[in-house]
DNA sequence: TATAGGGGTTCCAGCCACTGGAAGCTCAAG
DNA sequence: CTTGAGCTTCCAGTGGCTGGAACCCCTATA
């Protein structure tokens, strides 16, 4: 199958199926006129890869993902070590963010948002009150 | 000043702070040595960019957000505008982290992380379970 | 059979926001 | 006078694509 089906059935463009086999992530076969030439299995990874960076898993983590898929032998502990990785990481990731909706909510909520120049967004940034 | 130690009172690396005047954010004037010369309004704004870049916002909005700071007769409406927007791309960001969380400790949940090979993990993963 | 279109191919460049490193200059202390 | 820290510029790389140019291939239709 082309490139271009390989793409519909797995949920990723073209271009980064290419940028894939580019970084050494998934090869395909060549077909006679030079074309990429994806089996069904080629095209069950793709959709792997694809579901894992959905998941927030950077490329490097899909390559260790893809190759823990791949082995049919290795334990399901060292796929769920990096899960648990990544579960902590997202967690960091969602406290910071709160965070920081909770400051500029802060500053938000106390701006009048009228026609007079005076802001406590601006002043918040600026670091001239402390309110919070 | 020095870049040096303006570098220490806003929190912005050096080469960072060099980045800036490179994209046009931020000007210094020069000594005679060559060397950037800041003086405290300068560092104001730095300060005033490294907290706005802390809060999530862009470059470009920092750029906005600048003139807007340095406008002193603009509506506080304008900024306000901006904040606002911002607090929504934040509030989608954490909900669509929230998803991932969810779905990801689900499939950490139900994988047994022994040495065993069956995983849901990579079953959820490759789409070949349905049980979220 | 010519042609038009919608694939596919490669390669190069750009995005964002820095960051590292090389090569060379300036300055203050010992 | 030398040493070392700090400053300068410029070039290249990061991650994960994405856009675009220039070209090839295949099928359908006039």
């Amino acid at each position: 199958m082309n490139i271009g089906t390989a793409a519909r059935q797995s949920g990723l463009p073209p271009k980064t199926i290419r940028y894939y086999e580019d970084i050494g992530l998934l090869t395909a076969d060549r077909a006679a006129n030079g074309y990429r030439d994806y089996s069904n299995e080629d095209v069950h990874r793709l959709r792997f890869v694809q579901r894992s960076r959905s998941l927030g898993f950077s490329v490097e983590e899909c390559r260790q993902l893809l190759s823990l898929y791949t082995d049919r032998d290795r334990a399901s502990a060292d796929v769920k070590a990096i899960a648990t990785e990544k579960l902590g990481e997202i967690d960091r990731k969602i406290a910071e963010l709160t965070g920081l909706r909770e400051m500029l909510g802060h500053l938000v909520e106390n701006c009048h948002g009228d026609a007079r120049p005076d802001c406590p967004i601006i002043d918040g940034l600026s670091g001239r009150s402390r309110d919070h």
